[in-house]
RNA sequence: GGGGUCGUAGUUCAGUUUGGUUAGAACGCCAGCCUGUCACGUUGGAGGUCGCGGGUUCGAGCCCCGUCGGCCCCGCCA
C-alpha cells in the first residue's frame, strides 16, 4: 500500500478515484453494519465509510480499532450526497474503503486530544509531560508550522538582500550580557567552563571587524533565569548586524524583515513604521513596549498640584516624583471592591496607594480625594485628565519610575478587564533613543541599560564624557540617550538593537562610566578590545525574538505555545524529566563534586 | 528570593461558604444493540490513597500547620 494522498486534500474534483490515505485514527463512529472513521494527519482529516456489505474484511478489521490506532485505507472516493460536512475542508467527499491495514495500535491516550462541546483542554502539566500527544493537535500543528514558516521567511528575507548566514559556536566564554550563564565544563580542561550563549553579541561584531558586513543568524540562546509567559531558559532568535549603517537604514531592515514575515497573516505594515522616542513612551504610556491598539494615555497631573499641602503628593513632588493618571471611559460605576482590586494591582508595582475620580453620568463628583483636596480641586483635577460625565479617574503618585511602572501596567489592566483591545489590529512601533544607563538605587551605580557595546548619541557624547571624568558630575549619566532602539508589536519587544562602539577610545570610557577598571575590562573581553584596534567599521544591528514573533503570528499569549518541547515555569521538561542527575563516573572525569 | 492561584475518577470540573450516612456530573474507557453519523444514538458496566505528610475533632475532600507540583505576577531577565 503506498499513500496517494493526505487526509486534508481531497475534494469533490477528486471523486471516482482510487485513493491510499493514512493516518491517526481521530474518531470511530460505530453504527454496526457501517462505521465512520475520522483519520488524522497534518494535512487534516478524511471521512472514511467501511460497509459491512461492500467490503465484509475491512469493516472486520474497524472492529478492533480505537482512538489514535495508526492505520492505512484504500478505496474510492465519493461525494457526500446531503451529508456534506461544512466544518471540514474535505466535506464534500468521503473515502469508502475496501482494504483497511493496521500498521499499529495505541494505547487510550491519557487525556482527550479534542475535547467535544465546551470542555476543556487537559492541564498543562499533563499535557506536556505528553508532549507527543499534545502536538498531534491541529492547533499546535498549525502553530509549529507557522513558525517553520517564519523562519523560513526571514532567510529569504536575509537572503534576499545579500546578508550572510554565520554559525556562531554554542560553546562560548561568558558574555557580557547581564543574565545568569549556562555553564558547560570542559572535560579536557578540568576546572574550566565554556558557557552557553545568552546571544552571540560579540561574536557578531566581530563578524563586522572581519569584513563580512551584512551578517544574519538564527541564533539559540540561554539564559539561566526565572520564567513568565513569555520567556524560556533557550530560545531563538534572529540576529542580524550590518557595517557602514546609522540607525535609519537598521530600522528599514527590521521594517522590511516583520513587514514580510506579517505578510503570513495577511498584515501589511507601512514601509515606515512610526517611531517614538523612549522618553516620549515612557511619559505618554509609562511602557517602553506601549501597545498602541488602545488609547487611554497617562496624564500629567503634577502641575495642577504643585501648590498642595495633602502630604503625600507634597511628599511625591517635593522629592522630584509625579502624580498621574489614566482615564477609564464609562466607568464612574466602579465599586469599592473593583478600586479596591486595581490598588492591589498597582501595589505589586510599587505604587503606595490608588486614588481615584468618579463622575457619575449627571455630574456628580466621588473621590477618594474629596476631603482632603476639595470638590474645586477634583474637578480640575478631572477635567485636566479629561475626563467627561461617566468616566473613572485612576491616580497614582510616587517616583516617577513606579508611576511608570503602575500606570502602565494598569492602563494595559484595565484595557483587558474592559476589553479594549482590538484583537485584529497590528500595531508596529520603533522606540528610539533609549538611555544608556539605568540608576541601580541599591548599589547607587549606573549599569549599562542595552549592553556595554552600544553607543551613545552623537549630541550625547560630551555630556558622556563629563559625566565619565568628572566623578562630580556621575549623576549626568542618568541623561546620556544610546543609538538603541527596539521593535514593539501589539506591546510586545520583538526586537533590539543598536549601533555598536567602534572607536576604542569610546568603548573605554564605557566601561569606566560602568565602574569596571581597565584590568577587569580586558580580564573579561580583552580579545573583544583588541579586535577593536584593528580596523573596526561602524556598525550596528538587532536581534528579534523569534518566539515573541511566533506569538503575535499565531495569536497566542504563551510561548510554550509557538515551541516544540518548552520546559515548565520552574526551567524543568516534563516529557524527559530533565535536567537530571548524572553518573559519579562522568562527574569524576570532569573533576567535579556535588555538595 | 517574594506574592497570588489551583491540585477531587483516565480527563475537565462541581462539592470546601456552614465538618456529618454510600464523594457527584460530563466526556473518555469496557461490553452489547443500531445503515448516514460527523459532539452519533441507545442499554449496561468498570473506574476515587479527594497531591503528599502531620494535627484538631466523636467524625475531615471541607478547619489548622507543613510540604510537593502546575500556572500567573513582582524581583530577575542589558
Amino acid at each position: 500500500m503506498e499513500r496517494t494522498h493526505t487526509c486534508g486534500e481531497l475534494r469533490k474534483d477528486d471523486v471516482g478515484s482510487s485513493v491510499v490515505l493514512m493516518g491517526w485514527v481521530a474518531k470511530k463512529r460505530d453504527f454496526g453494519p457501517l462505521t465512520f472513521i475520522d483519520l488524522r494527519d497534518r494535512e487534516g482529516i478524511t471521512q472514511v465509510v467501511l460497509n459491512e456489505e461492500t467490503s465484509p474484511d475491512a469493516h472486520a478489521k474497524a472492529k478492533d480499532i480505537r482512538g489514535e490506532f495508526v492505520i492505512g485505507i484504500k478505496g474510492a472516493v465519493v461525494e457526500r450526497e446531503g451529508t456534506h460536512n461544512a466544518k471540514l475542508a474535505t466535506g464534500d467527499i468521503e473515502v469508502h474503503a475496501d482494504e483497511l491495514l493496521i500498521y499499529n495500535t495505541a494505547k487510550v491516550p491519557p487525556f482527550e486530544l479534542e475535547k467535544s462541546g465546551s470542555q476543556n483542554l487537559a492541564s498543562e502539566d499533563l499535557r506536556l509531560k505528553y508532549r507527543y500527544l499534545d502536538l498531534r493537535r491541529p492547533q499546535l500543528q498549525n502553530n509549529i508550522r507557522m513558525r517553520a514558516k517564519a523562519v523560513a521567511a526571514i532567510r529569504q528575507y536575509f537572503d534576499g538582500r545579500g546578508f550572510i548566514e554565520i554559525e556562531t559556536p554554542i560553546l562560548l566564554k561568558s558574555t557580557p550580557e547581564g543574565a545568569r550563564d549556562f555553564i558547560v565544563p570542559s572535560r579536557i580542561h578540568t576546572g574550566k567552563f565554556f558557557a552557553l550563549p545568552q546571544s552571540p553579541q560579540i561574536l557578531k561584531q566581530i563578524t563586522m571587524i572581519s569584513g563580512f558586513d551584512k551578517y544574519f543568524q538564527i541564533a539559540r540562546c540561554f539564559r539561566d533565569e526565572d520564567l513568565r509567559a513569555d520567556r524560556q531558559p533557550e530560545f531563538t532568535q534572529l540576529d542580524m548586524e550590518m557595517s557602514f549603517v546609522n540607525r535609519e537604514q537598521v530600522y528599514r531592515e527590521i521594517e522590511g524583515m516583520f513587514n514580510h514575515v506579517l505578510r503570513l497573516i495577511d498584515v501589511e505594515f507601512p514601509t515606515e513604521w512610526p517611531r517614538m522616542t523612549h522618553s516620549e513612551a515612557m511619559r505618554r504610556y509609562g511602557s517602553d513596549k506601549p501597545d498602541l491598539r488602545f488609547e487611554m494615555e497617562l496624564q500629567d497631573l503634577s502641575s495642577a498640584l504643585k501648590d498642595t499641602e495633602f502630604a503625600p503628593f507634597r511628599d511625591t513632588l517635593d522629592r522630584g516624583g509625579e502624580i498621574k493618571c489614566i482615564v477609564v471611559k464609562g466607568r464612574s460605576d466602579y465599586s469599592r471592591k473593583q478600586t479596591d482590586e486595581i490598588q492591589e494591582y498597582v501595589k505589586r508595582y510599587g505604587a503606595g496607594a490608588l486614588a481615584w475620580i468618579k463622575i457619575a453620568a449627571d455630574g456628580t463628583l466621588a473621590s477618594s480625594l474629596l476631603k482632603v483636596l476639595g470638590e474645586e480641586k477634583i474637578a480640575e483635577l478631572a477635567s485636566l485628565a479629561g475626563a467627561e460625565k461617566g468616566d473613572a479617574v485612576l491616580i497614582v503618585a510616587g517616583r516617577r519610575s513606579v508611576v511608570a511602572a503602575s500606570l502602565g501596567a494598569l492602563r494595559l489592566e484595565v484595557a483587558r478587564r474592559e476589553d479594549l483591545i482590538d484583537r485584529t489590529a497590528y500595531k508596529p512601533l520603533i522606540v528610539t533613543e533609549f538611555p544608556m544607563f539605568e540608576h541601580d538605587e541599591e548599589s547607587d551605580t549606573y549599569i549599562a541599560a542595552h549592553h556595554p557595546f552600544t553607543s551613545p548619541m552623537d549630541e550625547d557624547i560630551e555630556l558622556f564624557k563629563t559625566a565619565v571624568n568628572d566623578a562630580s558630575q556621575h549623576h549626568l549619566l542618568g541623561q546620556v540617550r544610546a543609538k538603541a532602539y527596539d521593535a514593539v508589536i501589539n506591546g510586545y519587544e520583538c526586537a533590539g538593537g543598536s549601533i555598536r562602539i567602534h572607536q576604542k577610545e569610546i568603548q573605554d570610557l564605557n566601561f569606566k562610566a560602568l565602574g569596571m577598571t581597565p584590568e577587569k575590562a580586558r580580564e573579561r573581553f580583552g580579545f573583544f578590545l583588541d579586535a577593536l584596534e584593528y580596523g573596526t567599521p561602524p556598525h550596528g544591528g538587532f536581534a528579534a525574538g523569534i518566539e515573541r514573533t511566533c506569538m503575535i503570528l499565531c495569536g497566542t499569549e504563551n510561548i510554550r505555545d509557538v515551541m516544540a518541547f518548552p520546559k515548565t515555569a520552574s526551567a524543568q521538561d516534563l516529557m524527559m524529566d530533565s535536567p537530571g542527575e548524572v553518573d559519579d563516573a562522568q562527574l569524576n572525569e570532569l573533576g567535579i563534586r556535588v555538595e
